[in-house]
DNA sequence: GCCGTTTTCGGCCCGACTGTTTTCAGTCG
């Protein structure tokens, strides 16, 4: 089995772990760092070690001397003895039983030595024979608050696409902007730094009475259980399976709780650092010069403080933001009111839900000046997708429409584009033939079978439907979907490089379980000077709605609007689309 | 075990909440 990024990072989590039972000092930290480092690897680990070795391991973040020899014997060998001791000494399902709301590594530990709990099976034994109350450290609450945890260990864990919590979130927040006394209810967490997925939801209160609102919280119809209730702070688990934590703060340090529960903990921790240099210290309480308060009220006031441009949150994972702010020199990112179309959508002439005229209606009630309609090609029977002669009809129907809406004296207010979504086949040829292609606005191109190319051959087939002269985008580069299919084996540089070679744009997808381009490859686009739309991949007129992810992609990879074509007015898009 | 404008040793984020504690350890974020 090949070992991926993430596996070998959950190797170095589960070490971390087995040397906390022990009480190690330090370590489990120092694995941690590690593990955390390789997870955000844009890049396979493993390619890093091929290319450059030892000492390219250890430039990875947390990564010294030590870990890159463990890396390399896993690499190698697909295996590492040390990992294997230190299961072979306690043999427990950590994934399963860490899973378990309340049992961390020391009493998972605790529980194996006294009970021989190795996994779930053991622990609900173990807890209907009621063994557990009893023992040192546990009493009747322990015991309880175990089983229940157990019937959510296995739904947990999971992270939630942001866009489907989005409206549990929102009534969540009016319920808390309800309760008297509250002047603000903000989300934080990772929902505020527009991450595709979260693993939980954070919220920041400004309340008169903080017992108000933690008893409105906890009473809120969706909540399941009560995971903590104290005098500021509270967290439930929903019905949904999403956690969700509250915390009321005090005016004077919302900005400083604000920058503190938005994170990410990297960027906290940097910035924490930056004050501890500076004989500072920052919490969630504010910026402090011994008891003196230098700033805490308002985020804004926060990064002055230090000196430091104002970091939006969706740069805030420290790759790089902060010492750019420190010098005054962030991107400027593209606005979430910046784009003035949209490049690919459907209609129901294949497997959208609504007319071309409709879906035309609600791209403009989203403040779009264009749309291109990219329906699907004839490969997606599945899609009733089209051949040359109904591509050649739907492009009759869209000139009687913008006939309609743009008298030909009149300035043009809306227009719609002639496009396709053609499937790239298995060869890299392309579904349509050049002269369907050459008649059309916005040829779009993706594929759609045939994911389980070995990665030579799939790069071989995009990289060539990418150099047809007829194509202008590759939409959903990778083929990712959310928690259903990961990405086919592609090789992204290669196709990066391909796409500046060329001229192609490449798309970020913004429909929510796609996000695709990730935040990753946009920051290389960025970099390589590769051109990206932001599209909907609407298939009903409510989806334009998700635009807004998509710029949030774009933000979180540090694109201006001089990246993204369709920020840019039609004809510019257009005479750039034609070069 | 990692890391360095405190640099090859000596630090390592830290505060809230809970349970079982009579002063704190474990967990979590």
């Amino acid at each position: 089995m090949k070992l991926g990024n993430q596996d070998i990072a959950q190797v170095f989590f589960d070490i971390a772990d087995y040397l906390e039972m022990q009480s190690v000092p330090w370590k489990p930290a120092a694995y941690r760092r590690a593990a955390e480092g390789i997870e955000g690897l844009s890049q396979d680990i493993a390619g890093i070690y091929r290319a450059g070795g030892l000492k390219a391991l250890m430039k990875v973040p947390g990564v010294g001397e030590a870990i890159a020899l463990k890396l390399e014997e896993l690499i190698k060998t697909g295996r590492l003895k040390y990992y294997e001791k230190l299961k072979k000494a306690v043999p427990v399902n950590l994934a399963e039983l860490s899973r378990v709301e309340g049992l961390g590594p020391k009493r998972i530990y605790f529980l194996y030595k006294k009970l021989g709990i190795k996994n779930l099976k053991d622990l609900e034994k173990a807890v209907k024979s009621r063994k557990v109350s009893g023992l040192q450290g546990f009493g009747e609450k322990s015991e309880e608050h175990i089983a229940k945890g157990l019937n959510f260990a296995k739904g947990s864990g999971k992270r939630f696409v942001l866009a489907h919590a989005s409206p549990e979130l929102g009534e969540i927040e009016k319920t808390l902007l309800s309760v008297k006394g509250v002047s603000r209810a903000i989300l934080a967490g990772s929902a505020r730094r527009m991450r595709e997925t979260i693993g939980d939801a954070d919220f920041l209160v400004l309340a008169a009475d903080p017992a108000r609102v933690m008893d409105a919280f906890t009473k809120m119809p969706d909540v399941a259980r009560v995971l903590a209730q104290g005098e500021t702070k509270s967290m439930v688990r929903l019905r949904s399976g999403l956690q969700v934590d509250v915390r009321v703060v005090s005016a004077p340090s919302y900005g400083a709780a604000l920058n503190y529960f938005t994170g990410s903990k990297e960027h906290n921790v940097a910035l924490r650092t930056i004050a501890e240099k500076r004989g500072w210290k920052l919490n969630e309480y504010g910026l402090w010069k011994g008891k003196k308060l230098l700033a805490g009220r308002t985020e804004e006031e926060l990064y002055q403080a230090f000196g430091m441009e104002y970091v939006p949150p969706e740069l805030r994972e420290n790759r790089g933001e902060i010492e750019l702010a420190l010098k005054g020199q962030l991107p400027h990112l593209i606005g979430y009111g910046d784009l003035k179309g949209d490049l690919q959508t459907q209609s129901q002439w294949t497997d959208g839900d609504a007319p071309i005229e409709e879906m035309a209606r609600a791209a403009r009630a989203a403040g779009l000046g264009y749309m291109a309609v990219t329906d699907h090609t004839k490969r997606l029977a599945m899609a009733h997708g089209l051949d040359e002669k109904r591509l050649a009809a739907q492009g009759k129907e869209i000139d009687e429409l913008n006939k309609k809406y743009n008298p030909p004296a009149g300035r043009t207010k809306f227009k719609i584009l002639k496009g396709t979504e053609c499937d790239v086949l298995k060869d890299g040829s392309l579904d349509l033939p050049d002269r369907a292609l050459a008649k059309l606005d916005v040829v779009g191109v993706s594929v759609h079978s045939a994911f389980n190319l070995p990665r030579k051959e799939q790069t071989e087939r995009i990289i060539k439907a990418m150099e047809n002269k007829n194509v202008d985008i590759l939409f959903h580069p990778t083929g990712r979907l959310i928690d259903r299919r990961p990405a086919y084996d592609v090789d992204m540089k290669a196709v990066i490089a391909a796409a500046k070679r060329t001229g192609t744009v490449l798309e970020i997808d913004a429909l929510p379980e796609r996000a695709d381009l990730s935040d990753e490859h946009i920051r290389e686009c960025v970099r390589a000077g590769v051109k990206m739309s932001i599209d909907s991949d609407a298939h009903a007129p409510g989806h334009f709605a998700f635009l807004k992810y998509g710029i949030a992609q774009a933000r979180r990879g540090w694109a201006g609007k001089a990246d993204i074509i369709n920020a840019w007015p039609l004809e510019k898009m257009l005479r750039f689309l034609k070069k």
